[in-house]
DNA sequence: GCCAGATCGATGACATGTCAACGAAAGCGT
DNA sequence: ACGCTTTCGTTGACATGTCATCGATCTGGC
């Protein structure tokens, strides 16, 4: 604990560099999918997962975890998706408890027009500025941070203990 | 508008990763933050500002910007960490409209015991995770993205016009 | 000096995210 | 079959972030 080993001038302005990035990026990438596409990133991203899959449709359970958002985080959002008709809930068969979130045709027509445009966007963004070598750095750094951090959900533990 | 180029395989793999990163690394950073000096990152990052200018104090506006947050969230969360006594609020000498967001003694007190921890989790979940060679690719390419996008601040505009 | 327009920061209404708690239903050991 | 524990998804209270608007002040052109 004693004599922290502060960032070099490098890992500084890396580490600096990546906040700074993502800020932006997020600003800015939702900023033209909600002009372009009238849709937020949280709304994109449950879309994606959705259309995604062999028939538009997920355990919410399931949905969660691959987003690493929380259920309830989940099923809030929901019910405003669900609002707007772009996604709908259906009951579980094989579990009574479950519900199964199902892409609205509404809501495959969101995604596939919302696409192309937020894609094209983080080519212009991010992905055209980056060299092949970079990319592949970028794959590669980021899936080892991923496995380190064990890839595993949220949701609040209830443990006792320290 | 047509035939949109959609990401390869690599382009792919650096996007859903760097995402995923983002994602576990937030989580896991504020987690430990919380728990270790009870300030979020939104917290550490404005005491972390505002403690790397000589007197501890700076303007709002000026904090706002290099922050990258609208004054508005930066005026909600200011009143927050007032009332925990981690800031104040001075008026400005040079202009009357203007107020002067100063770190008192708790809140560099805060930042200070804080850092050490916080430089710790960042080099355990990222940098020490990471060849020389990737730190520096890392620095290089978001400073690139970071430069195209235009490192200006957000601050909604009331523009007329298209 | 004076006025038109810009900037500063605060505010309230609202959207979104978090957290703890809950009822219902499964799973599991006996 | 029976309880005990876990999991599922929802909910309400609350924390946080966004957006539009406001009054006050500053700035620049005249």
């Amino acid at each position: 604990m004693d004599a922290p080993r502060w960032l070099d001038e490098r890992e500084d302005r890396a580490w600096r560099g990546y906040r700074r990035m993502r800020r932006l990026l997020d600003l800015e990438l939702a900023r033209e999918l909600a002009q372009d596409a009238g849709l937020s990133e949280p709304d994109y991203d449950v879309l994606s997962d959705l259309s995604e899959t062999p028939h538009g449709q997920l355990r919410l359970r399931e949905l969660a975890d691959r987003m690493l958002w929380s259920r309830s985080r989940l099923s809030h959002h929901l019910t405003r998706m669900q609002q707007r008709g772009l996604v709908t809930r259906e009951e579980c068969a094989d579990d009574a408890r479950g519900s199964v979130v199902v892409l609205t045709p509404a809501g495959r027509q969101a995604i596939e027009s919302a696409a192309p445009g937020h894609v094209a966007a983080v080519r212009r963004h991010l992905i055209d500025l980056l060299t092949p070598a970079e990319i592949d750095a970028l794959g590669a750094l980021t899936h080892r941070v991923v496995d380190h951090l064990g890839g595993r959900a949220p949701q609040p533990r209830h443990d006792a203990e320290v």
